[in-house]
DNA sequence: ACACGGAGCGCG
DNA sequence: AAAGCGCGCTCCGTGT
């Protein structure tokens, strides 16, 4: 753990090798990095369970220690661990109320975590506490949070899986960490060679691309308005209205439904505007440095337990720029993504016997047209995507019927999330992570709306937000369980790989910086995706490691079922846009 | 000068 | 009308 009381102490707990309670070892600041390195190495040696480093947060003090090489196998992180526990259904009562008491502890999301440099060590951090936004920095305090998030998973109704849950979340809380100093092995020349291609060469500061300029003369031209500003939706909007194109917003999609000479170089010069104000030649000088891309991952920054990212956009690389992903000279690029991850999960959680049997194969929804559901894979998906986020109109609003009838406990699973989410209920993910509570002013909507002098709008209103949250709800199930899927498989790929030998140091993976690595080590994570990074000889055993970690994750969430996570998993230089 | 919401689009 | 979930980022336009 954390910061600095009073009189300037730094300390750490260590929770003990087994992870159960026993004394807190707390860790003088002085001895901070050695004794860390210490006791992990010690472990090592033994062939022992690793100690479980608790501390206030991962952001807050990992950093420094794998900046100068050591690695922290197992952590409690505090902050995560206290959003987790302030909203679950599993705690009991009356410590939930002394969690949700410890307010201190309830910061959503690090602020400064951008500014965290990779190179900021422990030490650095003179005149008083690190700014760590709210989080307490004295020991007390953390250790008096310890045992209250103890005493609360421990009398929780499932202490198991909330220290799955707790185990899993404080993983990823160390994989954030270690992402963004790996950072993603990226290729400059690569990436301007594409801007280029699409764009037109470089322009000087404040100049816009060549091919850019050609094809928004061309709009110009066709719309008939040659000062026409595309990048304003509201006066492009007028401009189409006045060449006679009947859309009601400027987006793509709905462009695309009119044939006018102004529409193809439009939708180009969208679609160009979009690739240089995310991911143009601005974006590669902030973000890519010495041949890597360092974005900060946010874990637990999305409601239902999904990482989310701040800076850069890291969960948002359009697939066009997927071939500027490439991995250092001698090394590879070993790219998994679990096939269709959210409804086998969701077959997985309701038991669906059906469900599980539509995806034996590979492909579930070539499994569910073989069941003889629907007649094409397109039905199938958007039916089963309806199903998780709650269409009720078109094509799937058709289909969803079908698969209630198909598919009956999946179904169910899913709506009684989406009835509990309109009562204003809440419901929780199979570890154990709840949806927040309805706002007030909700609430106080839909009691309003049950007053017999509410007026129609008014129901209408309350009605179609209590919808809202129901498919709110209904997906939050699903898409927190598919999260915690994905915490187990990294978590147990991670350790997988920390197993495996260093090759030699002129092998080792450091761009033109500093040497990060001398083995296989994940490089990109992507809710249901991931990238390690490999040495050539190490690729190999990378991807069986991804796919052994898939499989215990399956068996460690859903024990004894028959739903399997197929991978589709390929080993390149370069990453490729499907 | 800055904050903020909406539009639009990238990802799953 | 992108039908139906979750995000981040950039831009514009408005409000202060």
């Amino acid at each position: 753990m954390t910061g600095r009381t009073a009189e300037g102490e730094v300390a750490l707990v260590d929770l003990g090798p087994d992870g159960s309670r026993g004394a807190p070892q707390v860790v003088e600041p002085s001895g901070l990095l050695a004794a860390v390195a210490h006791r992990e190495a010690h472990a090592a040696e033994l062939g022992s369970a690793p100690p479980r480093w608790v501390w206030s947060d991962a952001p807050a003090w990992y950093p420094g220690l794998l900046a100068s090489g050591t690695r922290v196998q197992r952590c409690h992180d505090l902050r995560l661990v206290h959003t987790v526990l302030r909203h679950s259904q599993l705690v009991q009562d009356k410590v939930a109320a002394e969690i949700r008491a410890a307010e201190q502890w309830d910061v959503p999301v690090h602020p400064g975590t951008e500014q965290q440099s990779v190179g900021a060590t422990l030490f650095d951090m003179d005149g008083g506490s690190p700014t760590r936004g709210g989080v307490p920095q004295r020991i007390e305090a953390a250790l008096e949070e310890f045992d209250r998030q103890q005493r609360a998973i421990d009398g929780s109704k499932d202490p198991a899986r909330l220290r799955l849950l707790v185990a899993a979340e404080s993983a990823g809380a160390l994989i954030a960490v270690e992402l963004q100093a790996a950072g993603i092995p990226w290729d400059v020349a690569e990436h301007d060679r594409i801007l280029t291609a699409d764009l037109g060469p470089r322009p000087r500061p404040g100049h816009t691309p060549a091919l850019m300029v050609e094809v928004a003369a061309q709009v110009r031209e066709a719309l008939g308005d040659p000062m026409l500003s595309l990048d304003s939706p509201v006066k492009l909007l007028r401009a189409l209205h006045r060449a006679g194109i009947d859309v009601r917003s400027t987006s793509r999609w709905e462009l695309a439904e009119h044939q006018h000479p102004a529409i193809q170089p439009l939708l180009r010069y969208k679609k160009m505007a979009r690739l240089l104000t995310a991911n143009g030649w601005a974006w590669m000088d902030e973000w890519v440095h010495e041949g890597r891309y360092r974005p900060v991952y946010v874990p637990g920054g999305v409601v239902t337990g999904r990482w989310a990212s701040s800076g850069g956009g890291a969960l948002q690389i359009p697939r066009q720029l997927r071939p500027a992903l490439r991995a250092d000279p001698g090394w590879r690029l070993v790219s998994a993504d679990v096939s269709q991850l959210e409804p086998r999960v969701l077959a997985a959680m309701a038991g669906d016997r059906a469900m599980a049997r539509a995806g034996a194969g590979t492909d579930l929804y070539a499994g569910i047209v073989a069941a003889g559901v629907v007649a094409t894979r397109q039905e199938a998906k958007v039916g089963v995507l309806g199903a998780l986020y709650g269409g009720t109109a078109g094509d799937s609003g058709r289909i969803v019927p079908r698969l209630r009838r198909t598919f009956p406990d999946a179904m169910r699973l899913v709506d009684q999330a989406a009835e509990t989410g309109e009562r204003g209920g809440t419901v929780s993910t199979l570890l154990g992570r709840s949806s927040p509570p309805p706002d007030p002013a909700w609430t106080s909507a839909q009691l309003h709306s049950h007053r017999p002098e509410a007026g129609t709008a008014e129901q209408d209103r309350a009605r179609r937000s209590a919808r809202d949250r129901g498919r709110f709800t209904r997906n939050f199930v699903v898409q927190g369980t598919a999260a915690e899927w994905a915490l187990s498989w990294m978590a147990a790929l991670r350790l997988a790989l920390a197993s495996f030998d260093e090759v030699p140091l002129d092998q080792a993976a450091h761009a033109s910086g500093p040497v990060f690595s001398r083995r296989a080590h994940l490089a990109f994570f992507l809710h249901d995706e991931v990238i390690v990074h490999a040495p050539a000889s190490q690729a190999d055993a990378a991807a069986r490691a991804i796919r052994e970690s898939a499989d215990a994750a399956g068996r460690l969430l859903f024990p004894g079922s028959p739903v399997d996570f197929p991978l589709d998993l390929v080993i390149t230089e370069r990453s490729s846009a499907k």
